[in-house]
DNA sequence: GTTCCTGCAAATCCTTTGCAAGTTC
DNA sequence: GAACTTGCAAAGGATTTGCAGGAAC
């Protein structure tokens, strides 16, 4: 059972193609339905794996041309983690920043009102207008630095 | 004349490689020279036009390479700001993070010492131990947002 | 039927690597 | 002279693009 915000997400897409005059296809609803699905923070890889366990026949092509798509309808959102692209959703969800551990490869997010506010004044101490931020903590997660040796796989 | 941070700066890698047992050479110093004259934050492309306005037939490769040990010697640091990459002095700097005006280009920088401890609270509640972070935020300057239609070159 | 979409292969861009010739220690 | 450096050309990885065939409207 789709949650309402799949559903809303879903018809966002249908509504963006529309506006822009460009067509459904299966590979298009594959693609948003298995980023939807998804764990957040994927790779492109991850994606298209994730999409070819259910259509193998669709290419890694498509999956970058879509995920411009998702991008452009303000569905899906690019990070940058530590040199690897990786995609989240972004409909409706409340701004957030990530958290990387450096052990693990584990994304966590967080989110700080102070630290936005203090962003904002400092933005208009110095005549500036903010459009967006990306703001990334790199270290050790809770379990990885109570280990001892962890091996940095991710 | 040179200030005595630039002559230190020199004496560091000139320290490193030895530590190293590796080599100095024309190309590394006339390298790490026109790194340190130059303006902060350029790019590979930058640093290598500045080399070859001095010495034409160094290369690409070799300023990758120096660069990278500029780095291990910790006195450049890379980073990526809208998707470049580029590179600043570290040797001796004080933590700051990044301000990018996404009309003209230019790049400010910021520190906020209230955020770094925000940041540190919200880590240790998450047990998280910080190794590092990158904080971007993208907007228009004073002088951009005071114009009209800029016309986004960089 | 026109316009858009897809997948492949090829092209790009940025960065790294293999190698033969040249330098440094 | 052994070990390291250099520049070139080639290889790599990630992403984009050209194109011919296929699907949507």
């Amino acid at each position: 059972m789709k949650s309402p915000v799949v559903r809303e997400e879903k018809e966002v897409f249908t509504a963006y193609l529309t506006r822009n005059r460009l067509k459904r296809s299966d590979q298009r609803e594959v693609i948003l339905d298995t980023f939807l699905d998804s764990e957040e923070h994927l790779s492109v890889d991850d994606l298209l794996q994730a999409v070819q366990k259910r259509r193998p026949d669709i290419g890694r092509t498509t999956v970058y041309r879509t995920l411009k798509l998702l991008q452009a309808a303000g569905l899906a959102q690019e990070l940058v983690l530590q040199g690897q692209t990786r995609f989240e959703r972004e409909y409706k969800r409340a701004h957030h920043d990530h958290f990387i551990c450096t052990s693990c490869g584990e994304i966590f997010e967080f989110s700080s009102p102070e630290i936005e506010r203090l962003q904002d004044e400092i933005a208009n101490d110095m005549g500036f207008s903010i459009q967006g931020h990306r703001h990334q903590i790199y270290g050790l997660c809770s379990r990885c630095s109570s280990r001892p040796e962890p091996g940095a796989t991710h």
